[in-house]
DNA sequence: AAGGTTTCCAACCGCATTCCT
DNA sequence: GAGGAATGCGGTTGGAAACCT
């Protein structure tokens, strides 16, 4: 039999949908093969997971989810899966797509590799501060100091301890170099690679996110970088 | 408006791991 | 335990869309 290869078409989408909810995912091949789809296994798992399953969130990575990613990074590195297990509603291929074309397009504007020391420092003590200061201002700016989304509120705590310890020799080091690179600064709004849009109304960040967080940098904070 | 360039992301590929017989 | 099949993961690519000149 021939094999389909290249985008999905929408008939195709409503056959996947069909035979998943029909007997459930996992089985890939047998999905392939009994709901009359001209696809491989490994592109029915493929086009479920990254695109039909009903807990994907489309939309751009939010300010949230990209402090997360970082962090996450910094324990985990290239972990895509392990990442998207805390992201909820995003797959490991966003995640990645996130890394390669916003955070190595940094490292590559600062003229080092994405995993060297001088770019490693340059996310722990000037960007990821700056994110959380936008993430707390933006928090402060919504009535009543809460994040809603959709009909639901959920209260959210920045909490200090996500701060890395100010670095005077690093702020000389890198300070304006990587402010200017990224081009954010004291009233930047978030429309840089930071993202910017509407971003609360599409936020999934939760007190469960950042207890996680806290505990892997107190875990980790000897292992990392 | 047209052509060129860049960005973004869906999907593929190869390798590793897990499962099953 | 061995071997094959199925599944999962991370790296890469192709092409559409957006942006620039």
């Amino acid at each position: 039999m021939d094999v389909r290869k290249g985008q999905w078409t929408e008939e195709e989408d409503s056959m996947l949908k069909a035979y998943v909810t029909l007997h459930g995912e996992g089985r890939w091949n047998s999905a392939a093969r009994f709901s009359g789809l001209r696809r491989t296994g490994k592109s029915c798992r493929l086009r479920w997971l990254n695109y039909l399953r009903p807990a994907v969130r489309r939309g751009s990575i939010t300010l949230e989810e990209q402090l997360l990613i970082i962090q996450l990074h910094s324990i985990w590195g290239n972990r895509w899966s392990k990442i998207a297990e805390h992201l909820p509603g995003r797959t490991d291929n966003e995640i990645k797509s996130y890394w390669r074309t916003k955070v190595q397009k940094q490292a590559k504007k600062l003229e080092c590799d994405v995993n060297s020391p001088k770019f490693r420092d340059a996310l722990r003590y000037e960007y990821t501060p700056r994110l959380i200061e936008q993430i707390s201002r933006a928090k402060h700016e919504s009535p009543s100091g809460q994040l809603t989304y959709g009909n639901e509120t959920e209260s959210v705590q920045v909490d200090q301890i996500l701060l890395p310890e100010s670095s005077s020799e690093t702020q000389v080091t890198y300070g304006s170099t990587v402010a200017e690179t990224w081009g954010i600064d004291e009233q930047s709004n978030g429309n840089g690679w930071l993202g910017g849009g509407d971003y609360w109304m599409e936020s999934e960040w939760c007190e469960e996110n950042i207890w996680f967080l806290q505990q892997q940098l107190y875990d980790d904070e000897d292992d990392v970088i």
